[in-house]
DNA sequence: CAAATGTCAAGAGCAATGCTCTCGGTTCTT
DNA sequence: AAGAACCGAGAGCATTGCTCTTGACATTTG
């Protein structure tokens, strides 16, 4: 309904240009150093105009994080399409791969999504939704495989979830047909996955591990037992 | 054989000062918004002034780092030495709880040290041996463990760990007596914890888990099984 | 004991930052 | 064509980390 005039097409494009140069200069130097008025200085604005596109530096902020979710949802979705259906440890661990690789050509963007929140930055609703792609990535793949019977069930949780009962009810909309104990497996593993990269990139495994890509392949492969996903000696 | 000056003292007395006024800060602020003149002012001094017992921000913030880590280490220490050494399980759980509890009551310290590092910064030597506390500990439980025959021995590998030889070396010394895979285990736990309690605090599992704390009890006791501890099922 | 040396807090100042406000000029809308 | 909405530029404010200089004090040395 409203007509595309040439203020609006003008301003599209230039939000896109605000947005280009933010995400070099995070890629570049990390989300503390963005600074709106480089940002402005780099598309030939004055600092103050770049205020009519982006209200405050944290709005910008959102954007690249939106950015960021995107980037790594696009990234991991299209490593795990090349994958056979069927080949389930391949899908996980090429799904794992990708977070890493992922997540080292774009440190400072993996920081910004995963690492602590920004100071007196609150994540709005807008971010909610990208955030959870990567993860559905991974609930579908263990879907595909407990429908397919081909699952190492992993045993009942030996601790009693009576009082998670509504958190798992939730969630077993989302896991269709999953068991309770792999479920949680499932969100265990998840995090393990993250903390494994972040200490990787972060600098936590300094002194501890030193081939890290090979020790993230053996970790990960672990970890696809412990999901229930079969593995070689299963 | 320095003797201790008048002036050495309340030199000391200052930098203590300098410290509780920055820690104050952090822990109500965050790392990002402290300001060397701010603590300047709150002790009574002119900015220019600290500068002569923190040359640096960054000074000041590893400072802080270091005494982030030691108030986790001392807070996981003090948990775990109440449980008696034969229920591993039950150190196991204190020691995830510790760091947990910790975490909550001291978000801001814990995204210092375990979130993502702080712009420009890189960590110096000075850091690494308090870092390594909380994770000796948990290494001193598998290899009690291990020497008391209650273990079990997780399976092999599933991916043989040719090219992390040299890795896997220097880890059997600080896990005497450990199995390649209980290492590996206990590594890719680690990790899962941390990412746990990161996910957690960072706000990840908003709209996940509500009931945060029973899930963690549940997810570490998922855990325990996985590297090995005597679980009930078990 | 007195002079030389070292240390200290303070203040001014620099180059940045995020953000606000006002001022003309342009572009839409009616 | 007139009025409203929008836009970029510029000046300005409060804040930051950090440097340099200055004068007062403490400490060590001759």
């Amino acid at each position: 309904m409203p007509p595309v005039t040439a203020r609006a097409r003008v301003r599209a494009e230039l939000t896109e240009e605000i947005l280009d140069a933010a995400r070099r200069q995070l890629a570049e130097h990390g989300s503390a150093a963005l600074s709106l008025r480089a940002v402005a200085r780099e598309v030939g604005m004055v600092s103050s105009a770049v205020y009519r596109y982006f209200p405050s530096r944290d709005e910008l902020l959102t954007a690249l994080i939106v950015d960021a979710y995107d980037s790594l949802g696009d990234a991991v979705e299209r490593a795990e399409a090349k994958v056979g259906r069927a080949k389930y440890l391949d899908r996980w661990m090429t799904i794992c791969r990708a977070v890493r690789t992922w997540a080292l050509a774009h440190p400072h963007e993996y920081a910004l999504i995963y690492g602590s929140p920004v100071p007196g930055y609150r994540a709005p609703v807008i971010t909610i939704g990208p955030a959870t792609r990567v993860a559905l990535i991974l609930v579908q793949l263990l879907i595909d495989a407990q429908r397919d019977g081909v699952f190492a069930e992993p045993p009942p949780l030996t601790r009693s979830p009576k009082a998670l009962g509504a958190d798992l009810d939730r969630l077993a909309d989302a896991f269709a047909g999953v068991s309770e104990s792999t479920m949680v497996h499932a969100l265990v593993a998840w995090a393990s996955v993250y903390g494994t990269v972040s200490f990787e990139l972060f600098g936590q495994f300094h002194n501890v591990i030193a081939a890290n890509s090979q020790y993230f392949d053996v970790a990960m492969s672990e970890l696809a037992t412990f999901v229930g996903i079969p593995n070689r000696r299963a």
